[in-house]
DNA sequence: CATTGTGAACGGGTTCACAGCA
DNA sequence: TGCTGTGAACCCGTTCACAATG
């Protein structure tokens, strides 16, 4: 095990293997093997077996892996092992929709707080959160010590927002606004955009 | 320009290169640069241009790209020159959300119809859709002529619905449900899920 | 004896650097 | 002069294949 410079396509497939590992848990599966992870998952073996031990000698030759050992050894990894609080900003229907998503839960994060700019929806309820105004945002949000966000606003907001995310002190921010985020190269910033992934799709459709 | 065998990653850059194009066309510059469009996405000036030479020359030495050729280019290389009906199954919060979203018009795709299982909702409008049952769907779908789809059901229901899909004659399966689907190698998934982007991401902080 | 962990070989994507051209 | 297109070099991730071992 060489803990040195791991590569950042490694790390993105933790969390697909831990997914995987849930879902055996389920099962009451105990033990598994990279081949059958690698089947699920549509990896090969060989892959799986070289990134895990990245991080340790985590089977036992002629077994395989335990499961809930493995899904603890790949949380401690992915420092999913405590709740993550993330706050939410742009109350459309997306917004609604990831505010209500019970999926966050047992997966290392829970909305702690809302966002929105617009008067007409401010101090409206969604689910059990007040809708707040970003005007308090980066006073609201640096003082719970939150570090993880997920951006839901129109994509000519996106860079403004981020910004105060990052002066409250957020360090990840998942955006669903279709435009590249300029922000400090300490923040960590993903995106999710359906359209990006159907244009690569009908590239091979007829 | 060698048209055989352009690798899949470079196709899946192909989709941001247009949407940086479509920003740089709303502000009316009529040209453009692989340094310009590199730090938009935060990729090389190298990579944008070794890319967009798989495809044909598309540039002038000292000039650069034009923006709307080029829009026109990756348009027709994509297949999004046209638009495609989508059918969408699962209609909870997320479904809702993908339902009434308007960015997918203009950028070669329209929700075409909505579905549900639960009795409860079927029926009801959604913005201009009328929830129809998944009984149905194989055959609606398909009489449709619908290629494209998008899921938004639990991950238990995900295999099934998305072999109905199958059945119907889809071919490209965008599914938000957390598991790896298994389905024939001629159709082509790929997945939306928060929470691995999430857990890829708090790896990186303490 | 099934399955891991891993060095070595391999393959392929990215960067380099420059000729070529508007 | 400015920027593209591209062969070559480079780099890095994946696969291979097998020794090690519970």
């Amino acid at each position: 095990m060489e803990t040195e410079k791991i590569p950042d396509i490694v790390i993105g497939r933790l969390p697909r293997y831990l997914q995987a590992l849930q879902r055996l848990q389920q099962e009451k599966k105990l033990t598994t093997n990279s081949k059958e992870l690698g089947e699920r998952l549509g990896i090969s073996a060989a892959q799986i077996r070289k990134d895990l031990s990245q991080f340790g000698e985590f089977g036992k030759q002629g077994t395989g892996y335990s499961v809930p050992f493995l899904i603890n050894k790949l949380q401690s990894i992915l420092n999913v092992t405590s709740v993550w609080d993330i706050v939410l900003v742009g109350m459309g229907d997306l917004g609604h929709a990831l505010a209500r998503y019970q999926g966050f839960a047992n997966h290392g994060f829970r909305v702690a707080m809302v966002f929105d700019n617009d008067p007409q929806i401010i101090g409206r309820q969604v689910g059990s959160f007040t809708i707040q105004d970003t005007t308090d945002l980066v006073e609201k949000v640096s003082q719970a010590g939150i570090r993880v966000a997920m951006l839901t606003v129109p994509a000519s907001a996106a860079q403004e927002v981020a910004e105060k995310l990052v002066k409250a002190g957020v360090k990840a921010i998942l955006s669903y606004a279709p435009i590249t985020l300029n922000l400090p190269v300490d923040v960590h910033v993903d995106y999710i955009d359906p359209i990006l992934k159907l244009q690569h799709m009908t590239y091979y459709l007829d």
